[in-house]
RNA sequence: GCCGAGGUAGCCUAGCUGGUUGGGGCGCCUGACUCAUAAUCAGGAGGUCGGGGGUUCGAAUCCCCCCCUCGGCACCA
């Protein structure tokens, strides 16, 4: 037995390509494991905490709940729509799911892995509430961004833990938060360090997840912050707090088991408790949450004496038209609005998806590229196939509305069948989707090559018995074809395996090599072709989305104007500051004397500026784009006030003013030659 | 800068415990065929195997240096 997962989808945004980019290869994984006759089961469910959803929510007027409402059943729709089934689809805020997370964070707490801390926290006077994670919004101890209460999204990205944020404010109503003192629950994951070490080491799955995960633990391991003040989650066990939802958000793992093995008569705990354990556990993630599925999770695990997984299985990352994902710029695919609002077969794009590339590896959406394989590859040579040899026996051999065929096969071609079997079963074992999709488009090419090759109508004219081996032979190797490709293309291959009269979903490998008799019936085209204006159609569109994105990050839209489908309003209100608050900043010209790379550092520079009543020593992150010679003379304008810190062990007191450009920096200059000192305002 | 993954024809890739002329798919060109969704089949063009050194009788494959891409860490006060 094995239990499959796929990373929970966040309930607060729809289906994206990035989304399918895991559920589609784990879904495919489930039914090759099954044709191989492997028992699996699959489940995945609504991530419904945190708070983002809170956020969202009340600024929709929803509340959480409603708000989940509407994306639990918007991914349960489309998934179901593009042949990703799940045995449990299940919701981390259902009752049952509380139940089981308390369980385990009841397990830690008497194994001692939990223990209280108290910490300072922001806190909004006027809304009297503590303010966790991305209610607040401050300033980042790091590198002094503008950043959510938990990540520095628009500065350095790095994780904040509660009470790292520097002039917090509240999200809700804008009010200056306090920090105020109050215990909260920390996880011992340092505890664990030697004993991730040994598991990383056991862990099965791909390359790219485990090197990252061993690269965390080799480093330095933190406790962890483990509970939230907020209403919505699950309630940590004797106090009016709520436990982190990256805590229980991978507990549905084990809680949509229960259900799913409920449904089925299935004991769960052989699945998930250490001491019973009999069956594998494989997740599938993308590459952004591997730290929580090969650090956090396997320790909670372990401390509560749940078992472990035995492998991760990590994507790789998505491109649109060879740019990189995003929402904001208009790099995305939307399943619902754009691939399933064409009408095209869903099993194009799981095709496109898994045959793309390796699953380890980038893999870029380009609707040229995608019209191409389709119609060249899985049309024209898969297609064209199953039908022109189906078609071909049932022209010739019908006998009213079926045409009886009697088996009379090559055995070349039944070890060309083998083989390919062989390889799928190697492919898979190794999650090498590619590869295994490849396999049957190879026994395709075979096939095709076989009944051109042996004319089968032409011999039907002379010799109707070396006739009836060609195409029994050849329906032999379409049978086997639509068995083998079903878990890719199974939407196709259900409908097409009818007119051979058989049930696809209970077929095994073994029915790819029995012999039996041929009755078939009048097949139909399993693929419509797509037509290059239908291309053409779809690449406009996603132009259009692409430039009005850029146009939004200009500012030309009006405010609050929709993002195009990404359904994201333009919520950032202007933050006017009074002339009393910019007298607070102290700028003024100053020249740079000397400057130098500061070593063993990408992007720093150190300089020494002249800022008229003295030389300061500030440490500037353009070296990427600047030499210390282009700078040296050159007159800046330098925040003077600004809190010291150091960086790479270098004091830095100022910092320089530049445009930020695509993220680069560009220096500005005064029009002429002034005194370094001059005030500027 | 450190760590990981990569860099093979326009695109996706196999080969990487060194050994006959670096395979395959898509695209492109030519021909054949007509059962088939202008599908298929045969043939062809196209590669300094990121760059430079070295080891070897012989390297895409081993060693050294460098460059580039992606991700992580450190770092843009």
């Amino acid at each position: 037995m094995k239990l499959i997962t796929c990373g929970l989808p966040y309930a607060n945004g729809k289906a994206h390509i990035g989304h399918l980019r895991t559920y589609v290869p784990a879904d495919v994984y489930v039914r090759y494991l099954r044709l191989f006759g492997e028992d699996a089961i699959f489940v995945c469910g609504s991530d419904c905490h945190g708070t983002p959803i809170v956020v969202n929510a009340e600024k929709e007027g929803l509340k959480p709940k409603e708000l989940v409402d509407i994306y639990h059943e918007h991914f349960q729709r489309v998934f179901s729509e593009i042949d990703i089934e799940f045995d449990y689809f299940g919701r981390t805020d259902a009752e049952y799911h509380h139940e089981r997370t308390q369980d385990i964070v009841k397990k830690l707490l008497e194994n001692g892995y939990i223990y209280p801390k108290e910490i300072e926290l922001a806190y909004c006077p006027s809304c009297e509430r503590f303010l966790p994670d991305r209610y607040v919004e401050g300033v980042c101890p790091y590198c002094s961004a503008i950043a959510r209460g938990d990540e520095c999204d628009q500065g350095c990205g790095r994780h904040l833990e509660p009470g790292e944020i520097l002039d917090p404010r509240c999200k809700i109503c804008g009010a200056k938060a306090v920090y105020k003192k109050q215990k909260h629950y920390f996880f011992r994951l340092t505890e664990f360090r030697d004993f991730l070490l040994e598991y990383l080491d056991n862990l099965k799955g791909t390359e790219n997840a485990l090197n990252y995960a061993r690269q965390w633990v080799s480093k330095e391991l933190k406790d962890w912050c483990i509970t939230r003040n907020l209403e919505w989650g699950v309630r940590f066990p004797g106090e009016d707090l709520v436990v982190y939802v990256w805590v229980d958000a991978p507990i549905g793992y084990i809680s949509f088991t229960e259900r799913a093995c409920e449904k089925r008569g299935l004991d769960w705990e052989r699945i998930w408790r250490a001491e019973k354990k009999e069956s594998e556990i494989v997740h599938f993630i993308g590459l952004d949450i591997v730290y929580h599925h090969c650090i956090f999770w396997p320790a909670m695990l372990k401390g509560s004496n749940y078992s472990l997984p035995d492998g991760v299985v990590a994507s790789g990352m998505v491109k649109v038209e060879g740019k990189t994902f995003s929402k904001t710029r208009g790099y995305v695919v939307w399943l619902e609005d754009d691939y399933l609002a064409s009408g095209l077969n869903t099993d194009f794009l799981r095709y496109y998806l898994v045959n793309y590339t390796s699953h380890q590896k980038d893999l870029n959406f380009s609707w040229e590229v995608f019209g191409e394989k389709v119609n060249n590859e899985l049309i024209a040579n898969l297609g064209n196939f199953l039908y022109r040899v189906t078609y071909f026996a049932w022209k010739n051999f019908k006998d009213g509305g079926e045409a009886k065929i009697r088996a009379n096969i090559d055995e070349d071609a039944l070890r060309v069948i083998e083989e390919t079997v062989k390889k799928i079963r190697d492919a898979i074992e190794n999650w090498e989707f590619k590869i295994a999709s490849d396999a049957f488009m190879e026994l395709s090419s075979f096939g095709n090559n076989y009944f051109q090759s042996h004319k089968p109508w032409e011999l039907i004219k002379s010799d109707i018995e070396a006739a009836i081996q060609v195409v029994s032979t050849c329906l032999h190797i379409a049978k086997a074809l639509v068995i083998l490709s079903f878990p890719v293309l199974p939407k196709t291959m259900r409908r097409f395996s009818r007119i051979f009269g058989f049930e696809i979903e209970n077929s095994k490998v073994e029915d790819v090599l029995s012999i039996n008799d041929f009755v078939i019936k009048k097949p139909e085209i399993p693929f419509q072709k797509i037509e290059e204006e239908k291309i053409a159609e779809l690449e406009e569109m996603m132009l259009e989305r692409i430039r009005r994105a850029s146009k939004m990050e200009e500012g030309i839209l009006n405010e609050g104007e929709e993002d195009i489908k990404t359904g994201d309003k333009m919520s950032e209100k202007e933050d006017l500051i009074s002339f009393e608050e910019f007298k607070r900043f102290d700028l003024r010209i100053g020249k740079v004397l000397r400057a130098e790379k500061i070593e063993k550092s990408k992007k720093l520079m150190r300089l020494e500026i002249d800022i008229g009543d003295e030389v300061r020593q500030v440490v500037a992150g353009i070296a990427e784009d600047y030499t210390p010679e282009d700078v040296v003379g050159r007159l800046l304008p330098v925040l003077v006030n600004m809190k010291p810190a150091k960086l790479m062990g270098v004091e830095s007191k100022g910092m320089i003013l530049a445009a930020d450009v695509g993220g680069k920096p560009v220096l500005l200059s005064p029009d002429r030659d002034v005194e370094p000192g001059s005030k500027i305002r």
